[in-house]
DNA sequence: GATCGCATCATACCTAGGTATGATCGCGGC
DNA sequence: GCCGCGATCATACCTAGGTATGATGCGATC
């Protein structure tokens, strides 16, 4: 709501991160080495209260979680993380999985569901599905973010403007359901378009559009 | 492309229908019994090759099908029902599933993998989602045909017209772009808005969007 | 209490959009 | 060969959009 992110500067555009979470020491050496065997950077966790308690790089990455862990289920987890803002794809591994949990976690939007013991490939594979799904999000989420940092500079005013004009009102019928004359509405109208850095009706609804933002519903239509 | 769908006639807006694809005789049955017992209604297949052989109702409706099946897989037909443009969401069921399969038929986007023996709630509560998901779809996919329908009847210079007035551009620039007289641009813009069915530049860029089409590329924007 | 941002409105002027009338041209079908 | 449709353009006229200048009022902040 109130991060920037601006023309996404310079920051790292590097190598990606795998959150490992597991409570077997080997397994999160093993997966250490295979994660940083093709450049990767990697995180360890023995827990979820640590994986929680911790303070993760918010570059892009996801996590590789063991279902079965101490404390928290893997499944529990990813609601967590979710409210605590982290949203990265998750992969989930178990040695001692079934179906149901399979069926629960794939629906839950994880990436994949390995049972223990998995071929490396597979693992691989999976974290580059789990990458390319972030980078897509984050793209996503960081355009969304700069067109909402643009909509809260406007004035309560000018978002009403704004929701008016872009259903597709004309100047004069804003101006009469809002109790204004219609230079007012020019005036703000005028500012919305400077605000919202567009310089076209078009390029207008397509951000509100994106934002979710139009007053009216559609009167017209019909053939 | 070509179906219109117009405004949604009346038609049978009833109930819906699913379809059960499992070579034992007395599943179906039971399936049957169970999913007519909660006013749907069914129609019953022994293999794929029968239900790829079959006229299917175009109403709404979801499939429940065996994974293991005489002849192709469950996750196979899956493909081919797709090629067939046939689109209902699936459920699938197994006696000796795995967990990749699991996750394989999850990912390829199917509602629920249900196993043998599963219980009725959890069968019906799965069938209750994908006919919801198959009623969201459909009233997508009906929103977006009749936009394509108005869009065909619009003549190869109206449609570039279009594009170009929608990504923002000036009827001058329009008329520059194409090499014509800017009045000649404002009647094609007058017929693609009266042919479109809308009265507003925004909700033509709306329509536009849904069906991605656009011109030009946004040169706007950069705060 | 002075200042600043926001909102309001008027007058004036210019550009852009929209439509009607009328006309020409080319192509494909009856 | 005639007709209809699409495409093209001109003139004319009206509406809508956009901006500049200038001015007032109100509430919050310093």
């Amino acid at each position: 709501m109130t991060r920037p992110s601006q023309a996404h500067p310079p920051a790292t555009p590097s190598s990606s991160v795998v959150i490992i979470v597991d409570d077997d020491a080997g397994i999160r050496a093993s997966l250490d080495s295979l994660f940083r065997s093709v450049g990767l950077e990697t995180r360890l966790f023995g827990s979820p209260a640590e994986l929680l308690g911790s303070t993760l790089p918010d570059g892009p990455g996801c996590i590789v979680l063991d279902v079965r862990l101490p404390g928290v289920s893997g499944l529990d987890l990813q609601g967590q993380l979710t409210r605590q803002g982290i949203n990265y794809p998750i992969i989930f591994m178990t040695g001692h999985g079934d179906i149901p949990m399979s069926v629960r976690a794939m629906k839950a939007g994880a990436i994949d569901f390995l049972s223990k013991p998995f071929r490396d490939q597979d693992m691989l594979d999976a974290v580059t599905a789990a990458l390319e799904r972030d980078a897509q999000h984050r793209a996503e989420a960081a355009a969304k973010e700069d067109i909402r940092a643009q909509y809260e500079t406007l004035t309560a005013r000018e978002r009403e403007v704004m929701g008016h004009v872009t259903a597709g009102l004309m100047n004069k019928q804003v101006a009469g359901l809002i109790g204004l004359s219609e230079i007012t509405v020019k005036i703000h109208r005028g500012n919305v378009m400077r605000k919202m850095g567009v310089k076209s009706l078009a390029d207008l609804v397509r951000k509100a559009e994106a934002l979710g933002v139009s007053q009216t519903r559609r009167t017209t239509d019909q053939t």
